[in-house]
Formats: structure tokens, sequence, C-alpha cells
RNA sequence: GCGGGCGUGGCGAAACUGGUAGACGCAACGGACUUAAAAUCCGUAGGGCCGCAAGGCCUGUGCGGGUUCGAUUCCCGCCGCCCGCACCA
């Protein structure tokens, strides 16, 4: 029996789109253009078969756009800047230019063999200065808007690998390479004004329809608006003030302590005069700014001798304390605490024996009785102890205390954010140069646009801990460009989502020489489709908002929105092995002895594990090679694409990839073996057909319209089920005359074209062999016909008393009176009925009767 | 703690806006072909019960209630798992 050779056929397709440019893109007004775009890679290596699902989806979807008459842009590149070059510079003393280039060599092939539609004439990589030099040139332009600054911050300090780390690189407070530590320290860092769009891009979240909620959820949270008021807290005999941000000013008059930032100006020059409280705030430096630190630290203040005027009432006083939880990013690093109605506030006010005065009662309490124990009262309820607030609801006297406050000038409504401005500095080589000057007379400049770009230096070193650019010999050494003063350059780095915040831009004219052709990308954007993981839900894409609004106000171009639409694809996961040592093992170590025991290749006993997202540490992975080897691009596609909704997690399995080599070769066989007996292309189908043909015919046009609805819906796997239903009816259509040829020849096409955007290269060599000259991948789309969409001979359910008790067979849209009657004259429903009229009887049309005995 | 999601056969799943639960596939089992195996083809299958059989009955979508002629789907209350955020004032 012949079995499909995709080894040549594979290799063959992707010679001939390539001589014809199938998948070049080129801007085209008269036809609807189509932008899909999954989240470029970063080059590490090699792909395993959990990398490419995305790119399959991608592909299906740009396959399916260009076969229902859309011009489609569909790109690839790489997302070239990284530490993991940096590491492998380290550890095996490759330059990371070399590194990156050749991974991405390699996984540029890869990418190739899986037959992706590409159009690899704009491709980039954002490690060449001809892609970083646009985004110097923005950063300059964003620092003329005022959307980049330099400040001093307090940053996670890895005191091993003297480098600053991000959040998401601090693990239990330690460095997440080193294991060190971490430190907060003072450093002056670029930011971009990413706040300045804060109620923006939480705004225009409602508009992105075509984004998963869970996505927008989280940047909703991310931002994190709160609507609140600024309150100005006097100080007893001093003639400054405290302004403290409040989203509960309705229970300023349960206030019993006012709390600093220790970072905090006010804090600061206190300390200048108060050792315990330098002390203090060293302490708090110590701890590191991760979550699980902060969780872990109790709640702990200092007691400064300075005491609150309280704003409502000149007569009241409350403490002063520096507090290691209250934030400087956030709101004003100032606080008022009301423990009875806010839970830390109390376990504060507990620790250190201040009052608990309740201010808000709870329906139904008596203000004579009600007091606070462990739990603070945070709900809602009516305003007591609260002189012009008594009475009034918690909402009501929100209202009524802005209104005091804002007459008397002691506050003012404000809105006060989560997120906090994007820190961009990096102290690492391997990244887009910042184009500053450091120059001793001047200061802080900027590096010319004439001098753009700044290039990475190549002849660095890697074998001092640290960065290598501060350590060239040369490259910093520069003179200011404005007073020719021996200046210093800026030797940071961009953080490396700043190259994927713009790529996608980049990609609509790769090789113009300025960023991107704004022609080109009002022609494309936005993006139509965008795929990737979830993990970048408020990282890159919060970043890629921003950034489309901050080139907007810099003239760039007129677009909002980067991405229209956008599908968070789920994992490949794999059963995980190991050693009774705890050592990994991958799958292929892994083999079953006689009794059916797991053990490695020497004869150990192995563990199987869980199943867990395919990943290289755990070496749960699947070659990419391997399987392309075995079983060819198309089988690895179609498996990525089955079974799991491609939104959850997928599990490869041995057994699963061999499933759908099976049906590779049935469908290829189903095209081959009658090929040659089957009526010429474009034989025309007799209009009226014996039963079981015209059966037949009415599925493939159901089919043809269910499974185009599943692609636009994103219901691979459904796609792929409904296909595999027609494949086997037509394999069990009877061999015979003319009509049956012709249908199965129609059956046969649309099959064929109904797989190509899944199997692109199975559906070429299908073609050709049904006889057709021309490609799949310039063919359109199938359209079904709606009558023949539609049953003309509906099964109906009958049941009685909700119970399924029969079925009967009727012509589509039969009357109710009709249903009715055939439906009672079933003998299951006569027997239940016992000759007693039905009580109620509910036709719903071509599906169910529902008889109530 | 707050927010969100999920829970259906041995497994991955399907079921359109409340209308025949388990399509499609994986694994399994029985059979055909074969010296044999692979491949291929045919068949069986949620669980249970009755029947020689045709067929019939009961039960079943995490658990307990509710609404409805009818609930995997809607509502209320639990249980379990997963994800995000987390001293945010």
């Amino acid at each position: 029996m012949s079995r499909y050779n995709f080894r040549e056929n594979e290799a063959k397709w992707q010679r001939v789109w390539d001589e014809r440019g199938c998948f070049e893109a080129r801007e085209d007004a008269a036809r609807p253009k189509y932008y899909v775009l999954e989240m470029f890679p970063y080059p590490s290596g090699k792909l395993h078969v959990g990398h490419v699902r995305n790119y399959t989806m991608g592909d299906l979807v740009a396959r399916y756009r260009r076969a229902r008459g859309f011009n489609v842009l569909h790109p690839m590149g790489w997302d070239a800047f990284g530490l993991p070059a940096e590491n492998a510079a380290i550890a095996s003393n490759v330059h990371p230019a070399v590194w990156t280039r050749e991974n991405i060599a390699t996984m540029r092939t890869q990418l190739q063999q899986m037959g992706i539609s590409y159009d690899w004439s704009r491709e980039i990589a954002t490690c060449h200065p001809e892609y970083y030099r646009h985004e110097q040139k923005m950063f300059l332009d964003f620092l003329a808007a005022g959307l980049a600054y330099r400040k001093e911050s307090w940053v996670n300090w890895d005191p091993v690998e003297n480098t600053v780390l991000a959040n998401e690189q601090v693990i239990d407070g330690r460095g997440w390479r080193s294991g060190a530590l971490v430190e907060k320290r003072l450093l002056a860092q670029w930011f971009l004004r990413i706040t300045e769009f804060s109620d923006e891009l939480l705004g225009a979240l409602k508009s992105l329809d075509r984004w998963p909620d869970r996505v927008r959820l989280m940047q909703e949270k991310w931002i994190g608006r709160s609507e609140g008021a600024r309150v100005l807290f006097g100080l007893a005999g001093r003639d400054e003030t405290i302004e403290v941000f409040t989203t509960r000013p309705d229970t300023l008059y349960g206030a019993s302590f006012v709390a600093l930032s220790p970072h905090h100006p006010l804090a600061q020059s206190l300390a200048a005069a108060d050792p315990a409280l330098t002390e203090f705030i060293a302490e708090c430096d110590r701890l590191g700014t991760s979550e699980a630190v902060i969780e872990a630290a109790e709640k702990r203040g200092y007691r400064t001798a300075l005491e609150a005027v309280h704003p409502l009432d000149p007569a009241r006083r409350v403490p002063v304390y520096v507090a290691n939880f209250v934030l400087m990013e956030y709101g004003t690093g100032a606080i008022f605490g009301c423990p009875a109605h806010d839970q830390r506030d109390l376990d504060f006010a507990r620790k250190y024996g201040l009052p608990v005065v309740p201010v808000v009662l709870p329906a139904g309490a008596d203000p004579a009785q009600f007091a606070v124990g462990d739990t603070a009262y945070v709900d809602d309820g009516t305003i007591f102890n609260s002189d012009f607030m008594d009475g009034l609801s918690v909402a009501d006297a929100k209202r009524a205390v802005a209104d005091r406050l804002e007459q008397s000038r002691r506050g003012t409504r404000t809105i006060a954010y989560r997120l906090r401005d994007w820190g961009v500095s990096r102290q690492r080589y391997w990244g887009c140069p910042i184009p500053i000057i450091h120059c001793p007379d001047c200061g802080v400049v900027p590096v010319p646009e004439d001098d753009l770009p700044v290039e990475l230096p190549q002849d660095v070193t890697f074998d001092r801990p640290g960065n290598p650019l501060d350590r060239h010999p040369t490259w910093k050494h520069v003179a200011c460009p404005y007073c020719n003063s021996p200046s210093t350059r800026e030797t940071d780095t961009f953080d490396t989502f700043f190259e994927s915040s713009w790529y996608f831009l980049r990609f609509c004219s790769a090789r113009a020489p300025i960023a991107f052709s704004r022609a080109a990308a009002e022609y494309w954007m936005p993006v139509d489709q965008y795929i990737g993981g979830v993990e970048h839900a408020v990282l890159h894409l919060l970043y890629s908002r921003f950034f489309m609004r901050a080139l907007k106000r810099c003239g760039y171009l007129d677009l909002d929105e980067p991405f229209a639409g956008l599908f968070t694809q789920g994992m490949v996961c794999h059963q995980t092995y190991q050693t009774e040592g705890g050592e990994w093992l991958f799958p292929e170590e892994v083999a079953a002895n006689a009794s059916g025991a797991l053990t490695d290749s020497a004869g150990h006993p192995v563990i199987a594990g869980r199943l867990e997202k395919m990943s290289k540490s755990k070496k749960n992975v699947v070659g990419l090679e391997t399987i392309v080897d075995t079983y060819g691009a198309d089988t690895a596609r179609l498996y990525l694409l089955s079974d799991s909704p491609p939104e959850r997690d997928l599990e490869w399995t041995d057994a699963g990839i061999e499933g759908i080599w099976r049906y590779v070769n049935r469908l290829w066989r189903m095209v081959s073996e009658p090929a040659a007996t089957l009526p010429a292309p474009g034989t025309a189908i007799p209009a009226t057909l014996p039963p079981a043909l015209d059966m037949l015919r009415r599925q493939l046009h159901k089919t043809v319209a269910a499974v185009t609805e599943d692609l636009d819906k994103f219901r691979f796997n459904r796609a792929v089920a409904r296909i595999r239903e027609l494949t086997n009816a037509l394999e069990s259509l009877p061999a015979g005359d003319a009509a049956a040829g012709a249908v199965l020849r129609e059956g046969l096409e649309a099959t064929t074209k109904l797989i190509g955007p899944m199997m692109p290269h199975l559906a070429e060599e299908m073609w050709q062999e049904l006889g057709h000259s021309g490609l799949v991948a310039e063919t359109a789309w199938p359209t079904a016909d709606a009558d023949l969409a539609r049953d003309a001979q509906v099964t109906i359910a009958v049941q009685v008393n909700g119970k399924l008790r029969g079925t009967i067979d009727l012509p589509r849209d039969a009357q109710t009176g009709h249903v009715e009657e055939a439906a009672l004259a079933l003998p299951a429903v006569s027997r239940l009925l016992d000759g007693r009229p039905p009580r109620k009887i509910v036709v719903v049309p071509n599906r169910i009767v529902s008889v109530v005995a």
C-alpha cells in the first residue's frame, strides 16, 4: 500500500510557493487587507513542537484569509536582543551576535520546513542597527515630547551580578540566576511616561472587542484606577503639611494616625536629625521589593515626634509614623490610617496601641454597642461619629466630605493609578544603546540625530561580571556634541520590550530608511489578528498600546490601537520523566520494559511525573526535526490543530501523532486511488440525485458552511472534526455511475480546499492529483450553497414528560399540527398516554416535540 | 485576601441563542486479510439492568437545591482544580 511521500512533496511545494512569491505582500487599495501576526520569537536555539503551535494557527488564519480574497500580510522576525545571548557568551565564549545569528538561521529553516506562509522578504532582527537605529530616534522624539525622562528610582539590585533586575526576575527576594538576596538601590534610570496615558489605555480597553476578556481584565487591574481624594494634614507647630491619598475620605473622622513612606521627603529630612529613624529606613531598604518578601514582612512603623492636625477638626491631633508598608510610588507616599475600616490599619493600630474609632455603622447595628474586634468593617453602612456626615451613606459621605475639603482648600478629588512609569534602563550589553551622552558641562544630552545609530561595539569581553560597555576601552568616551568637552556615553541599554513595542509597524515597510512608511502603516495597520501567549498580557501588550499613543503624539501616525484582534493560545504539554535521583530525562530516553515498568536506557527505574508545559529545563520536549523527519510538517500541523481547543493546553503524545499520520494517508489514498476514474474537473452534477448521493452532497455543503464558521471563530478542533466526518462519509460512498463520480469529485475537491490552510503541502499534492494545474494556495475558498446546506428531511426528538421516547423523520418545516400528530402516533407515546389526552404539547420546529402526559 | 476561569466516558473533546448528551479522535476490545507481524478494512463501546433476539427499562455532564414541558447550558449554596493580582491606602 502506497504511503504519502511527505519528504519529497513538502520540499517540492515549498519551492513552488517560494518561486511564485505566493506569500509576498503588496499594498493594494483594491482589496481588503488582513494583517496576521504571531508574536515573534526570541532566537534561543532550536524550535520544539511546543513552539510551533501558534505559528501553525497564524498560518491557518493567513492561508484561510488569502483564500477568502484578502490581501494578507504575514511576516516573521526575531526578537533578537536579550540576556540568554549574554549568558551563552559567558558560558561558552561565543559572541552574542554570533550565537544569535546562528540560532536565527536554525529557526528560520525550521519554520520554512513547517511550510508557514511568511513573507520572508520582510524578515527583521531587532539586533541589527538597521532596526534599532529607529528606536533610538523614537526615544529622542519621546524625550523632546516629555514622554521619556531620567530620574532616580529604587530598583532591585543584584549585588552578585551587579545589575538591576526586573521585578519578574526576583524570585522570593533573590536574584533568579545568582540566588543573592536582592537589595533596593537608588539609581538614575530612564523612564517612559506610560502613566501619561493611564486613563486612555484603560478607557480604550472597552473598544478591543476582539481581545480575550481575560487579557482586558488583567490590563484593567494592572492600570488600577482608584477614585479618591488628596487630603492635607497640617503639622502641629510647623508650617509644612502632609498630603495623603485616600479612597475613603468618608472615614476621615476615624483617623488615628498618619503614616509616611520611608522614601517620603519628610521622612528623609527627619532622618537627617534622627539616627534611629535613619536606621529604621535603612532596614526597610534592605528588604526586597518582591511580593513574597513584602507578604512575609511584618508591618512596622517608627513613631516620629510629629503630630498631624486633622483637616476637618483642628483640635484633633494624630501621631505621624514612618511605616514600611507605605509605598512612595503610589498616591502621595503618605496615608492616614482608619483602623476601624481597614484591615491593615487595624493590625497596625493594635500593634502600636492606637485608638479604633468606628465611623461606619452596619445596617441594623446599634451605634451605642457597635465595636470593631479583630476584623475591620469594610462594607457599606451609615456614617456616624462624624459630625456633618452623620446619617449619610458611604457614597453620599464621600461626596459631602470632598465638597467640604475642596471648599476649605484642605483637599481635592483625585484619581490614582497603580500603573507606574516604565523603567527601560538595563545594565547589559546585548541591547539597544540608549542614545545619550553625559557631559560634565552640558549635563545629560541627547545624541544628535545625524550621529545615529549609536552602534554596539563588537569587541567586548564577558570574562568579568558587569556591563561590558562600561569597561570598553574606547566606546563610551566621546566629545560632547554641543561643547566638545570630553564626555561619556550612556552605557545602559534598553529593556528588550522596547524592540517588541513597535516591530509590527516595521513589518509594514521593513526596508524603509525610516522606522516605517506612514502610508504603508496606514494601509496595513492595525494588526487584524495577533496570536501569542497570555504571559504577555500586561507586558508587551500594554507597552505596545502605549507606544502607539506615544508615536501618535510625536507625529509618526494617527492610530491608537496596534492589535484589533488578539488570540492567546494554550501551551503544548508533555509528560515529564525523572530518575530516582531527580534527574530529568528526555522522552526518548525512556522506554517500557517487558513488565511494563518505565526505565531509562541503562535499565534504571524512571518516575513518570506531571504533565507540564514543554520546556528545555524539564527535558519534556519533542524535537521538531524528529517529528518532521518521521511524519512530515503537515501531520505535525494537523495534530497541533485537532482535538484540543486552541486556547486550551494540548498534550503531545506519540499515539496522537500516529493517529494523524494514519489520517493523512487515508486522505491521500482517497484521492490517489480513484483519481484516474473520476470525471474531468468541472463535470456538472446532475440536477436530481438518488437519495444517498443527495444526502452526501448536502453534508458536503453543510461541512463547508460549518468549517468556514469554525475557522472564523477560532474553533479549529471542531473544524478538523467536521472535515473528518466528511472524509468518513466520502469513504463510504459506493463506487458507481457518473453521478456518483461527479459528487465524489466535488467532495474531494472541497475537502482539499478545506484542509488547505491546515495541511498546505498535502492539499497541493491532492489538488494536482485531482487534475488541477493551479495551486490551492491561489484558489478561492469553497462556498456553501445555502439550500443544499440544509437538510430536506429532519429528525425530530419526541419527549414525554421530559424523557426521550422516540424520534420522527419529517420534511423540514412541517406544520405544527402534522408534527404533533406524528409524535402522538408513536407507539411509545400512546403507551405512556394510555388513552388520556396530553395535558400539553410543546413543538419546537425541526427539533423537538415535548408531550406532557 | 481580591478578581477571573474551569469541572462532561479510560483519555482529548463536541453539543448553535435552554431542545435527541458524548459528534470527531486517541486508547481498548472482537473479527477479516497475513505463515506471522505491521499496515489496512469491518464491527463494539457512558454505567447498570431485563431479554435467545428484535428491543426495552433505569441512571448519568463535580455535589446539593431551584426555575422550566425540557437544564451540560439559567439561578442559589457548597466542593475541587487552574490562572492573574496582591501592604495600592
